[in-house]
Formats: structure tokens, sequence, C-alpha cells
DNA sequence: GTAGGGTTAG
């Protein structure tokens, strides 16, 4: 069989293909033929070669040569790994239609396959069918289908089939509890997955890496890399070691901060630890200069990437359009789309979304439709993250009805609006002083299930404040504290807002220490509010002490602080107050080099 | 297991 072995991958490497056919034809006794083509079979799932394994898988059974089993399940463990979660079923039906025995693997990677695809009803429809043909689960089913329930967000019934296993005697592992636990953290649940890592220590199931970078991953989400960094011991003291994802987590925090200097730090400690960088890890530094503003950097990190051998791909580009619509340079944008086309790269949803979004942030709805049928052609059609851009860029482009219309269109398509499109068309009706129709908005929102964030009530409170609508900013404000969501500075900013523009001054300084016993510090925002409030006043002092308060805190004023700070002074006092302002700075600076 | 698309403030 070892030569056999070598003839058929010469075989294939000398692109002779049509080989099957000869083999399908007869020309060999079926017995030999079958296991020739079940050798050739073999070789291209080992290859990855999707299109050829379907192609001689459906030859064999259709001529009445039926391929091992194993080999069935490799097949289906490739269409799962890539998404094709249709031809594994097809796959399937075919393997019972011609009498194909499943093993427990056949289920197993089945049951995964509707579980990545989010499909955990017909995971379980499958297990039933499975037991009926008297196969029974095995830990790795249990497995899988936790793993299947937590990508669902569904803890509860999760928790119950690990309760459910210990129950029946098998054995738990990382395995069962890494998909838990990544679900948790990567929705900010952290003492929910702080929780299950104590129950899995008591299970005698030790963490592994993954477990970490689980952890790692959710508090660099929420902006926390030192809490993060603070695992590394703890791995290390279990002998385990941070591989490339941890790095990528780690870079990816510091990112989120605008710290691009410790990511680029990170980046060379990984090398000199003889870890090889991945597309994410150059994808996620390119992100991160570019969400702050410099796209000049994230350019040439492409270069970079390439030099050290590793081609740029749809995310990298996606990055990089992204960057280029924020910076309103549509004729760069336009340039990485072409260069898309020409490497041959695929644009997928994301990448056409990010297209869309930015023609309607530069206000080319022609161009923007134009995307979108292009897509549909792709076989992309408009999700509810599509509809979402579309309804939002339109609001933003000032025709209402358009957009009301879009979203009547919507729902006529099936897709069901979500809470960030009634959030989308709330804003428009507030922003244009609709305050009525807004709340209306807001109950046919709750009416419909939806669960309103903190993006929500910010919208209703900045409008509602911001129009004197003071009570009914804090009854907003108070329902989304009873239901749970956390204001953030946005929040507290649109209140104290509405304050500062309704002289109540002493409220708002009030909400302005609330909001830092809350944990939430001021920004430029808030204190922009409050000088403001304070110059209208005449209170030019307090308006000084606090700029140099914000100076202290390391809080860079911009162009707004100053025009706020400015707006009362005549024009003789304008020297004055330039040079009072430079005496602040050279101040601060001097604390700051004294500090440094 | 890690990266890219949608909603908020002066």
């Amino acid at each position: 069989m070892r030569s056999a072995y070598w003839v058929v991958e010469r075989v294939i490497n000398l692109n002779m293909h049509s080989i099957v056919d000869v083999l399908v034809d007869g020309y060999l006794n079926n017995e030999a033929s079958c296991k020739v083509l079940d050798l050739l079979l073999w070789l291209y799932t080992k290859k990855l070669d999707v299109e050829r394994c379907l192609w001689v898988f459906d030859k064999m059974v259709k001529n009445g040569f039926l391929p091992d089993v194993k080999n069935c399940n490799r097949i289906l463990r490739i269409l799962r790994d890539k998404g094709l979660v249709g031809k594994a079923r097809e796959v399937y039906e075919l393997m019972g239609q011609f009498g194909i025995k499943p093993t427990i693997v056949t289920y197993n990677t089945m049951l995964d396959s509707f579980g990545k695809e989010g499909n955990v009803q017909q995971a379980f429809n499958l297990l039933l069918e499975m037991q009926g043909n008297g196969c029974r689960p095995n830990d790795v089913t249990f497995n899988t289908l936790i793993n299947g329930l937590s990508k669902k967000g569904e803890f509860e019934e999760a928790r119950g089939l690990i309760a459910n296993a210990l129950n029946k005697g098998f054995k738990v592992s990382a395995y069962t509890y890494n998909s838990l636990i990544c679900e948790y953290c990567r929705r900010g649940m952290l003492v929910e997955a702080l929780g299950l890592k104590e129950e899995m220590k008591m299970r005698g199931a030790l963490p592994t890496v993954l477990t970490y970078n689980a952890f790692m991953h959710g508090y660099c989400k929420q902006g926390r890399v030192s809490s993060a960094r603070q695992w590394i011991p703890i791995m290390l003291k279990k002998n385990l070691m941070l591989d490339i994802v941890s790095y990528n987590i780690l870079i990816y925090g510091y990112c989120l901060l605008g710290d691009t200097r410790e990511a680029l730090i990170l980046l060379s400690e990984l090398k000199k630890r003889n870890l090889k960088p991945s597309a994410v890890t150059y994808n996620t530094i390119m992100d991160g200069f570019s969400r702050h503003g410099d796209l000049e950097s994230a350019r040439q990190f492409k270069d970079k990437m390439i030099k050290d051998g590793i081609s740029p791909d749809i995310f990298t580009y996606t990055i990089l359009i992204n960057g280029s619509y924020r910076t309103g340079n549509i004729w760069l944008a336009k340039k990485f789309y072409h260069e898309i086309l020409h490497k041959g790269l695929q644009l997928d949803r994301i990448a056409y979304t990010s297209c869309i979004a930015g023609e309607l942030k530069l206000g080319d709805l022609y161009a923007a439709f134009k995307l979108q049928e292009e897509m549909l052609a792709k076989e992309f059609p408009a999700d509810v993250i599509t509809y979402n851009v579309f309804v939002d860029g339109i609001c933003k482009l000032g025709d209402l009805e358009e957009a009301c219309e879009l979203l009547q269109k919507m729902i006529q398509d099936g897709i069901v609006p979500d809470h960030v499109t009634y959030t989308s068309i709330i804003h428009a009706h507030l922003e244009i002083g609709y305050l009525r129709k807004a709340r209306e908005l807001f109950g046919e929102m709750l009416s419909k299930g939806l669960s309103p964030t903190v993006v929500t009530y910010t919208v209703l409170i900045h409008a509602h404040a911001g129009e004197g609508r003071l009570e009914l900013a804090f009854i907003y404000f108070s329902e989304m504290m009873e239901n749970g969501i956390l204001p953030n500075v946005i929040t507290y900013n649109a209140l104290i807002n509405g304050l500062c523009k309704f002289i109540k001054m002493d409220e708002a300084y009030r909400w302005f220490s609330q909001m830092q016993s809350n944990g939430i510090l001021p920004n430029k925002y808030t204190y922009t509010i409050m000088i403001n409030g304070n110059c209208d006043l005449g209170n030019w002092e307090e308006a000084l002490r606090l700029y140099k308060e914000m100076l202290d805190r390391g809080i860079q004023p911009d162009s707004c602080t100053h025009s706020a700070l400015f707006k009362h002074l005549r024009k003789d006092y304008m020297s004055f107050a330039v040079q009072e302002l430079e005496s602040i700075i050279l101040d601060g600076r001097e604390k700051a080099e004294a500090i440094t």
C-alpha cells in the first residue's frame, strides 16, 4: 500500500486528475479501484482541496464505490472548517443514502458544524438521530454541544450540559470549559468567567494557554491591559508560554488605548522569543495606527508586512480603506479597492460594508447603492448591518423620510431591525427636534423586545437635556440604571451639557463629581462643557481654574476648548488672555518636566 | 482562541 500511496501522490502532483474517471469506469477490478479511489480522496483531503474531494466523493458513490467513512469524516471536517455547512449536510445525506454508516466522529463533526453556524436546534436534532441509530454520545459530543450553546450566549443551557456530562461520568477538561470562558470574556462577563475557572480547577481540569488568552482578551477589550498582563506570571508559573495569540491580544489591548508605542515594543519582544508575527499581528497594529489618526504609519506597516513575508489580506485592506475614508481621502480608498481586485483578493461582506459606509459618509449615495448591487451580485445579500449603515447614512444626509422608507424595505426583506437601527432613527428624529416622535419610536423599540444600550439612552438624554427637558433626561438616566446599563463619560457629558446650558451650575458640578465617584473620568468634552458654561456666566476665574485642572490631569484641550474660553473676550483682552494661557501651559510643561 | 463593517457628546 505504501507504494500505491506513492504512485497516487505522483499522479496528483502531475495533475492527472482524470485518473478518477478511468478508475470509476472499471478498468481495474472493483475492489482495487475502490482502494485507489479512497487513496486519492485521502490525498485530496490532505491538500484541503474541497472541490476535488467533493468531485471524487460524488463520482464514487454514484458509481457504486463506497468511500471509507474516515475519508467522509475528513471531508466533513474540511467543510466545517471552511464554514460550508450546506455542503457538509449534502455529504452527510449522501452518506446515509448510499449506506455509509456514520461513526461517532461523523456525528460530532456535524454537530460542530451546526454549532458553528449558530444552529443549535439542528445540532440537538442530530443528537437525537444519533442516539436513535444506537450511537452513544461521548465527551467530545458534550464539549461540542457546550461550545455551540456558548457561542449563542445560552450560558445556562451550556452549564446544564456540563452538569449532565459529569453526571454521566464523563471527564471534563479545558475543552469543556474554554468555549464558555471565551464567550463570557468576549461579552465582558469577567466575573462569570472567573467563577467558571474556579469550577474548572475544582474538577481537576487544567487551564491551557487558550484559557488564559481568553481572560487577557476580556480585560484588553475593556481597556485594562495592565490587568490583562497580570495573568502572565500566573501562566508562566504553570509552565505555559505566551503564544502568538497571547501577544496579538496584548498588542490589540494597547492599540485600543492608542498606545501603539507599547504595541511595537511587544512586537519586537515576540520576535526575540522566536515567535513569528502573523497577519493578525500586523493588521492589529495597522488598525491601531489608523484609528488614532496615523494612516501614514499604517500604510508603511503594510510594506513592512510584505517585507516580512506576509501578504496583506482582506483584513489589511479593510483597515486601510476605513482609514482612508476616515481621513476623507476617497482617492486612496479607491486605490486600495483596486489593489484588492488586482491582487485577486475577494472583497467580503465586511469590506463591502466598509466601502458603503465610507461613500455615505462622503455623501455619495449613488456610489453606495452601486456597491450594494455589486455585493448582491457576489451573493452577499444585505444583512442587518448593511441596512443600518444605509439607514444611518441617509439620516445623516438629512433625508429622514427616505431613511424611514428604507426601514420598511428592510422589514419587507425579512431583516429584523435591531437596537442599532432604532437608535439611528431615534437619533435622527431627536436631531431635528422631533422629541415626541423619538420617544414614540423608543416605545416601539421596547415593545418589540429590543434592549436599548447605553448609546440609545445617551442620545435620548442628550437631546432632552439639551432642549431643557431636564426632568425627562433624568427619567431616562434612572431608567437606564434600573436596567443595569451603566452610563459612560458621554452620557454624563450629555447631562452636564444640559445643566450648564440651562444655568443649573450647582447641579452640573454635583454630576461632575458624581461621575468621578462612579469611576468615570471627565474628558476634554466634559471640561469644555463646564468651561463654556462658566464663561457664559462671566466666571472667568473658574473657567481658568478648570482649564488648569484639565491640563494638570494631562487632558489635551482642543480648538473647541479654546473658543469656549475666548468667546466672550473683547479683542483688546485677547492678547492678555493668550499671555495668561501661555503661562499656564508653560507652568504645566515645567511640572511635566519635573516629573520626568 | 487573536485582527477588519453599524448607533452617542463639546
